[in-house]
RNA sequence: GGGCACUUAGCUCAGCGGUAGAGCGUUCGCCUCACACGCGAGAGGUCGGAGGUUCGAAUCCUCCAGUGCCCA
């Protein structure tokens, strides 16, 4: 057998083997043709530069299902692709631009579309190449783009069927405006967020009449006064009550307006009277339109003032508030001025704030579409995990809003729609030879294009080749899993929801479908972010951001990959600690030498071998072994079923490392490194082997390199670890019996070390040990494993004595039904052996107490329940009898 | 304003009804023939505070304080 290095260097390995993996399609679903299908779609990642660590979190989260469930023997499909983001897109190649003092209107429309796909290419490269060296296990050849031929066709179908049945309009509403960005945006686009300003008090003069001469209005944005077109009060404010009727003139301009009454008013905000704005504000749009307002737009598309603001026309609008403000205060119509911390809308993409206005769009009735996306969940077709998410998902879809679907961007899907001169609209899945209202030939397409998250939103039946009824259609969808984290809940999971169950209900591949509902996932696992060590959010205005490539590249991506894994609580977020990776790092080191030492130890002879050494019985070693294993296959499976990565992660670990490395392995090291060829030593190899094995397989959906390259140098059956068998516990295997035993034999090595540590004893220094068993089946047990505990606690010979009393200067301790002393002469420090056994007594002592203390009552024996109480007193008796032999001991030093 | 989550060892976090856990850090001793990315032995916590439910609460409920997130 070739030797290994001494440490683990992942580059190699890595490149080498994701490169095979690909090349020999073992990603394919075609690799298992006759398994029961099990499909997840990527999240696609928006073509906007690079992966981040967020990513490589979510990649690996799937990659454990994915390849664990592969291995298990469904036939897997797992889509990649990336998303073409719209604005996100566009906003990084407009500023790639600015370096160069373009801006696009200055390129052109098509110009700045084919910068964008050069973009698009290079990025998309980058992001393929990351997640190859991620590991992730795609199926490449069904890789998609949201921007590609097949999903504009679906695009294409949809919104045609959409606006067909009526649930997709054109009309004039308040929206959302970016004056950066120059585009609509949904009210997802447009988070709110605090902003520190101040609440204006302003005197509006009253027409002539019986009472008041001026009202006084509150607002935090007085430059809109210019398209008030009313002024509102509660209905049943006594104060006010009177004035409904009169009528308000807005300062400067001196339009006249009717002072309104209306219950959506809030009477506690400032003085209880507020100004009408309909064009710009999303209340006061709502206000007007029950009243019948007019829509005086007073601010254009830059922000700016239009000439409704009479002397402040063509002011930007931050400008035009300050001068407002003075001109108010020397005319003697401010009253006074707040501090006032409210919700401002921002851009997501450039945290411009959003100016509120009307304009005409395209827009969805999402209504209907959402309840049926609520009772999926609520009819448990589809899960969310963990299901406190699915409460934030029913809120929001119950109180949805149409949802606002037209951009005015360059870089997306156009919407489908054509005009012609006569202002009839044709919808239409292929471009129009004739509108058709009128016949007419001359017409103009739409200049928009389409909310970047329509097409997301149809991407698990998009990518399956819908609105075609293809084979993959029928038989993965709906797919079994969507992974991804809580941000895009409801940017994306909530319009995968309602698209794949408007879309897919009626498609004919349910007819022939393996599984016809509609809902495009059975389980939605939802995740946290990824912070810094500090627990910060990254961001790059913090610099905080981590590369996921250079983590990759310095700790190795299995190391990685299990960092973030054993760091993912459901739900919860994690702060990436880099002693973390260290320490994982260090695992796969350990896997590495574990590997080496188990080569090492296999020569021909173990390879040919038969019959003759299954015939070795097993040692308790082995048989606890078996049961160790077998019970963590049980429960790393169980965590994997109920999606708890984290805590399979930490079984693993110590399984591997404080279990098969720091017991297993040396307690085999007597019998595997013999130096004769023997049928005990072969056994004993071809066990350690077979253990080594299992665990790779075990981990391999964790750790996919590492363990691909170690297991294709152990004997083993089939081309690759990728396509091999998952563990299976046998519940025959899980011995407690042995499990109990065995914890006793290590106790004894603990001990003696114990003894050596504290009476500072060579390392090298063998010891004797002298044993009173106080019944046979101790004695059995010890005589079974007295190699063991000679060769692990460095013990020159055990000597078994029928009592320990008259020894002097000696270290003793109890394990169980052992007495155990370790002869000291001339060396044994009394002082230090007297605190020893009184600390030991001390933790026995606390712990009797509270076991006392329960046993006393009589309540906990009337009603706990029966086991508890019995392993109680069990516990009881053995603590108490362990207390009282070392309390013995302890008076005769 | 409404909702959700979090507060556990020096640090970062698990655990979420029956004897307080991990990693890192820390103390002591070791280059023991797989591994110093290592080996062995330790120390360290009244589980944010106050009530309540329960035979039993870090774990369930209520209130309070602090932190973070989402929605208006």
């Amino acid at each position: 057998m070739e030797e290994l290095p001494k440490a683990y260097d992942p580059h190699e390995v890595e490149q080498r083997w994701s490169r095979i993996w690909e090349e020999r399609g073992y990603f394919r679903p075609e690799a298992r043709p006759e398994g029961p299908p099990f499909a997840i779609v990527l999240p696609p990642p928006n073509v906007t530069g690079h992966l981040h660590i967020g990513h490589a979190l979510n990649h690996t989260l799937q990659d454990v299902v994915v390849r664990w469930r592969r291995m298990q023997g469904y036939r897997v499909l797992w889509v990649p692709g990336t998303d073409h983001a719209g604005i996100a897109t566009q906003v990084v190649v407009e500023r790639e631009l600015a370096k160069e003092g373009v801006t696009r209107q200055q390129l052109g429309r098509e110009a700045f579309e084919r910068r964008v796909w050069q973009w698009r290419e290079r990025s998309g490269r980058t992001i393929l190449q990351q997640m190859r060296r991620e590991g992730v296990s795609v199926d490449w050849t069904r890789e998609a783009f949201t921007l590609d031929e097949p999903r504009s066709r679906a695009v294409r179908e949809a919104f045609v069927r959409l606006y067909e049945e009526g649930l997709i309009y054109r009309g004039e509403y308040i929206i959302n405006w970016c004056p950066r960005c120059q585009t609509a945006l949904s009210d997802l686009e447009a988070p709110k967020r605090e902003v520190r300003g101040h609440l204006y008090y302003i005197a509006y003069a009253l027409a002539p009449g019986a009472g008041e001469q001026v009202l006084v209005i509150a607002t935090t944005r007085p430059e809109t006064m210019f398209g008030d077109t009313a002024v509102a009060v509660h209905p049943e404010d006594e104060r006010y009550r009177h004035l409904i009727g009169r009528t308000a003139i807005i300062p400067f301009v001196r339009r006249e307006v009717p002072i309104i009454a209306d219950a959506r008013v809030e009477r506690e905000f400032g003085t209880g009277v507020v100004k009408i704005t309909p064009a710009h504000d999303p209340v006061d749009f709502e206000i007007g339109h029950t009243h019948g307002l007019p829509r005086l737009i007073a601010l254009d598309p830059q922000g700016r003032m239009t000439e409704a603001a009479g002397p402040f026309a063509g002011l930007d609008r931050f400008e035009a508030r300050r001068r407002v403000v003075e001109e108010l205060e020397r005319t003697g119509q401010l009253v006074r001025i707040e501090e006032h911390t409210h919700a401002v809308g921002h851009c997501q993409r450039c945290e411009t704030i959003i100016e509120p206005l009307v304009s005409t769009q395209w827009f969805l009735h999402v209504k209907p579409l959402a309840e049926e996306a609520i009772r999926a969940v609520r009819e448990g077709r589809t899960r969310i995990v963990p299901e406190n998410w699915a409460k934030v998902y029913f809120e929001w879809l119950e109180n949805i809003r149409d949802w606002c679907l037209s951009r005015q961007l360059w870089w997306g899907h156009r919407i489908p729609a054509w005009y012609c001169p006569e202002g009839h609209i044709t919808v239409a899945r292929e471009t129009p030879a004739a509108c058709a209202t009128c016949g007419r030939a001359d017409l103009r397409q739409d200049e928009d294009v389409l909310d970047t998250w329509f097409s997301s939103a149809l991407w698990p039946f998009s990518t399956l080749g819908w609105p075609e009824d293809t084979e993959d259609l029928r038989t993965f969808y709906p797919t079994s899993l969507l992974v991804t984290g809580f941000d895009i809940l409801f940017f994306w999971v909530a319009r995968m929801m309602m698209m794949g169950l408007k879309f897919m209900a009626d498609h004919p591949s349910r007819a022939r479908a393996l599984d016809p509902d509609a809902v495009p996932f059975r389980v939605v696992l939802i995740h946290g972010l990824v912070r810094d060590p500090y627990g910060q959010k990254m961001s790059k205005t913090r610099g905080n951001v981590i590369d996921p490539l250079q983590i990759f590249e310095h700790y190795g991506t299995d190391a990685a990959r299990f960092t973030l894994l054993a760091s993912a609580a459901p739900g919860n977020d994690i702060s990436l600690q880099y002693s973390k990776l260290e320490t994982y790092r260090n695992f796969c080191n350990k896997i590495w030498n574990a590997a080496r030492f188990v080569l090492m130890n296999t020569d021909e002879a173990d390879l040919a071998s038969g019959a003759e050494e299954t015939a070795v019985p097993l040692s308790l070693a082995d048989r606890w072994m078996e049961s160790v294993l077998h019970r963590t296959i049980a429960e790393v499976t169980r965590d994997l079923e109920e999606f708890r990565f984290h805590e399979a992660a930490h079984r693993l670990y110590h399984f591997f490392w404080h279990d098969f490395c720091d017991w297993y392995l040396e307690l085999s090291k007597g019998a595997a490194t013999a130096p004769e060829d023997s049928p005990a030593r072969r056994a004993a190899r071809r066990r350690l082997r077979e253990v080594l094995e299992t665990s790779l397989r075990l981990l391999h959906p964790f750790m996919p390199f590492i363990t691909e390259e170690l297991w294709q140098r152990l004997p083993h059956e089939g081309e690759t670890i990728c396509l091999a068998s998952y563990p299976t516990a046998d519940p025959a295997r899980i011995d407690p019996v042995a499990e109990r035993q065995m914890e006793t034999i290590i106790e004894v090595i603990t001990r003696v070390r114990n003894i050596r540590a504290v009476m500072n004893i060579d390392p090298a220094e063998r010891v004797r040990l002298l044993v009173r068993p106080v019944t046979v089946h101790a004695r059995a047990l010890l005589e079974e494993n007295e190699d063991s505990i000679r060769r692990l606690a460095r013990v020159e010979r055990v000597e078994i004595v029928p009592t320990l009393d008259g020894y002097r200067q000696v270290a003793r301790d109890v394990v169980g039904e052992l007495e155990l002393a370790v002869p000291l002469e001339g060396i044994i420090d009394v002082e230090r052996e007297r605190e020893r056994l009184r600390r030991t007594v001390e933790k026995l002592e606390k712990e009797l107490e509270q076991l006392e203390r329960r046993l006393a009552n009589a309540d906990f024996l009337e009603r706990a329940p029966e086991d508890v109480v019995r392993e109680t007193r069990q516990r009881h008796t053995e603590v108490n009898e362990r207390r009282q032999r070392l309390l013995t001991i302890l008076q005769g030093l």
